[in-house]
DNA sequence: AAAACATTGACCAAAGTGGTCATTTTTTGT
DNA sequence: ACAAAAAATGACCACTTTGGTCAATGTTTT
């Protein structure tokens, strides 16, 4: 199967899964929005579940990528987290509801796949979030701020960030030069707020 | 109607259309949740379409609420933007779905209520997020910041700490003073980030 | 005890569901 | 050029769910 038809069809699958849950999603919606027939569909996975197991997979392994990418020797908190900013977009381009779809499976309570899901899961959150910190040098941060309260102030700043971006945007192709600039300027605030005097 | 009775009705209602969109919500799903019949619904309402829009209205007034709300004598921007999260925080009390609803109208497309809802939303976008900000002393903020961006932050600061408080609660009711005091010491890390030294 | 009002849920036609499969279209090997 | 193999189609199926109705039943008020 052609790669372009297959990103067509994952994507059809997750938008109408985010957008409808497991059990309302609708297969031929999917159909229609990836523009191949039911028939089609059935041949590649042989039943709803069955398709929504492999997006999972899928998306599982998308996230894993992302640690393959990291350059853990990269020790500033605020390149770090630069670092998995745009990696996360980068994927974006091609997978645009990924993460709309991992973050939907959390909510999904459908009795037919909950328990699956979790199990899927439970590896995923248990090491991964920590992975992103490895290796940081927090020795740069003012000793008067909580290493744990200027993370999260720089996750949600670089989240809202992202938001704001996504939204002004129509495609993820037209991703410029300037995204990089405007995201530099409020590292900078961050820096001079959390860093020591003098550091960086 | 009892008044009890009418906040479970609205509230499996917004849910519902939150979860599933205008055309998905299934009016089934409401009155079971709401634990009313379904003759019942439709005596209050003379259709889907005409409950959807008293919720639109409620979440609008709702939302007007705010405005009425806020002390606009205060002039610190950290206080003001404190006092909005907790009025909200107070609103999602009684209606805990009333922002994830009017944020699901955004997404929106069906295309019976598509442009009712836009004529409805847009007052509430172009006055709305201005009069936040009105009155407000940007004077005490240093020099080389931008305003935009150090309001971004700390919108993005406050909505990702509500975010993870409401997950962190199973209810709104046991919403205790550490919340105050968690929420004060990221407001002055980002205090004296922003402000000129010695100021305030 | 009668009149007025509120609530119920079985019922309906219509639409949508996940999934099948005989048939047609496209690709492949020679 | 041609046949065999592979891929793609969409009408079709039995079944579920949909938004909405309304005669019947319960509850209040007068």
């Amino acid at each position: 199967m052609k790669p372009e038809k297959q990103e067509r069809i994952i994507n059809a699958a997750m938008k109408e899964f985010v957008k409808s849950g497991y059990e309302k999603a609708s297969t031929n919606e999917m159909v229609k929005d990836a523009q191949i027939s039911k028939g089609s569909l059935f041949n590649y996975f042989s039943n709803k579940k069955d398709l929504y197991f492999f997006l999972i997979q899928n998306a599982v392994n998308i996230i894993e990528q992302i640690y393959v990418e990291i350059d853990m020797n990269e020790r500033d908190i605020f390149e770090r987290i630069s670092q998995v900013g745009f990696i996360k977009l980068n994927i974006q381009k091609k997978y645009p509801l990924v993460f709309d779809f991992l973050k939907s499976l959390l909510e999904e309570d459908a009795q037919d796949v909950k328990s699956d899901i979790n199990l899927l899961l439970a590896n995923i959150q248990k090491n991964g979030f920590k992975r992103i910190y490895e290796n940081i040098d927090w020795s740069k941060l003012r000793e008067d701020i909580e290493p744990e309260k200027a993370m999260n102030i720089l996750n949600w700043t670089m989240t809202g960030f992202a938001e704001l971006q996504i939204a002004k945007i129509t495609s993820f192709e037209d991703i410029g030069i300037g995204l990089f600039n405007e995201w530099d300027s409020y590292k900078e605030i961050l820096k001079r707020c959390f860093y020591k005097n003098g550091e960086e």
